[in-house]
DNA sequence: GTTAACAGTTAACGCTGTTCACTCAAGCTC
DNA sequence: GAGCTTGAGTGAACAGCGTTAACTGTTAAC
């Protein structure tokens, strides 16, 4: 019962490799469920004894991949132990999108299709859900840590509106006791953050900036000193 | 040759509305050939008669959503004749935002999927990409124009980086003349409300604002501001 | 009135995800 | 060790997909 799952997984392994492979040869399109087992030397119906469709195989690969990008994002911040959390924030962010430049059709499956409503009920727990969590967390964390070390200027609460404040005030608890303006502040940096990256490598941007490096640049310097942090000059 | 061409838009017309139909009922998976064809009472190859294939059908309909939603904001802005040019990107921004998200699909197929690298050599010259071209015109217009009305602050030279400043100065022409600081807050205005609505529609944002309406219309205010304009303060 | 162009159909090909019935080998129990 | 069970994998099949080829009517033009 030992070896007979350790061939299991592994097994199961090299059905995710495989259609990650295809994944960053041919696109999401790319990677069928026929394909993945013409690459591993298999029928199709082969895989239905390791996921129940096809649905479940691109999910299972979409939380492997959350995963490694969140702690391909850990190793990165936590190489210069001693830098200071503005600098780690900075290696975060040109992390993120280092990472998605590097893996455009990888970062396209992650972030580009629309995430499904949160059906109210019961939180959709699917795998990739609770990975994409963990990836959010990271930056929830990191921000909570900089405020908490040196609370950062944020717009008071009759500047956002009470209706603003009182959602954000709800948020408050994840994001470790933040007064709303900060959270404000956070939410921005990350959506900016998201927008520019995702603009970026989904080439919605390339026909204006072919190159949108300095811009980001530009941009990153601007959305870390509302956070307080003097980020690098640009050049 | 007149009755027969006019038939012939005709039926061309229904095809567009039988695939808007499906694409609203069933998200862009559900626009298939096949669909359409069924939708319409005719077998699937009839459609050939009118696209060369299942992809120029969809770039049409791209091409009609794209006109459709330039001429809505054309007339969203036009409406109010004698409002000064910032209510008109105020509304120009916000009827953006409402028709995000009232057709989430729409949406999803014009701005979702990534748009393929140019091509370096010979302009991508599909009908969508046109489309695509006079809908960004909207934006580089209002603002280029309300640059001229009243040139508002902006980043100096130095401050952006040669690299930048060099990029953005490329793109003066397109911009009316205007100086790369800016095009920089022009560029910056566009990628932060597109980043916003991208990320509300696609629910990206949901799981932490449940209604992201208040924290658009505070970031509206924010990069409002930017361009020297006072929109109207948050509640 | 003949001819040519055109809308539309039927049949088929190769592709997709998925299911069912089946085989075969490995592991456990008596 | 024999018998049984479990599970991995196969082959055949189904419905649906985009697409092509050959064919049938109708309709406009000379």
């Amino acid at each position: 019962m030992d070896s007979r799952d350790r061939r299991r997984a592994a097994t199961l392994a090299e059905i995710k490799a495989a259609a990650r492979r295809l994944l960053v040869s041919g696109g999401s399109a790319g990677v069928g469920l026929r394909a993945v087992a013409r690459e591993l030397g298999l029928t199709p119906p082969a895989l239905y004894r390791y996921f129940p469709s096809h649905e479940a195989l691109i999910g299972a690969l979409i939380a492997d991949l959350y995963d490694e990008l969140t702690t391909a994002l850990m190793d990165l911040q936590c190489a210069d132990e001693d830098a200071d959390l503005g600098a780690r924030l900075y290696l975060l962010a040109n992390g993120l999108r280092d990472w998605a430049l590097a893996h455009p059709a990888e970062f396209g499956l992650l972030f580009g299709t629309a995430v499904p409503e949160p059906d109210g009920d019961g939180h959709e727990e699917t795998p990739g859900h609770q990975a994409a969590m963990r990836f959010g967390a990271l930056f929830k964390e990191l921000v909570a840590q900089i405020w908490h070390q040196k609370p950062f200027p944020h717009p008071a609460d009759d500047e956002l509106g009470t209706v603003l404040v009182e959602q954000l005030t709800a948020e408050s608890e994840h994001f470790h006791g933040m007064p709303p303006g900060a959270i404000y502040l956070s939410l921005n940096y990350w959506t900016r953050l998201y927008g520019l990256i995702c603009m970026e490598v989904f080439g919605q941007l390339h026909w204006v900036l072919p190159d949108a490096a300095a811009y980001f640049e530009a941009q990153l310097f601007e959305i870390g000193q509302a956070l307080g942090l003097d980020c690098p000059e640009p050049e």
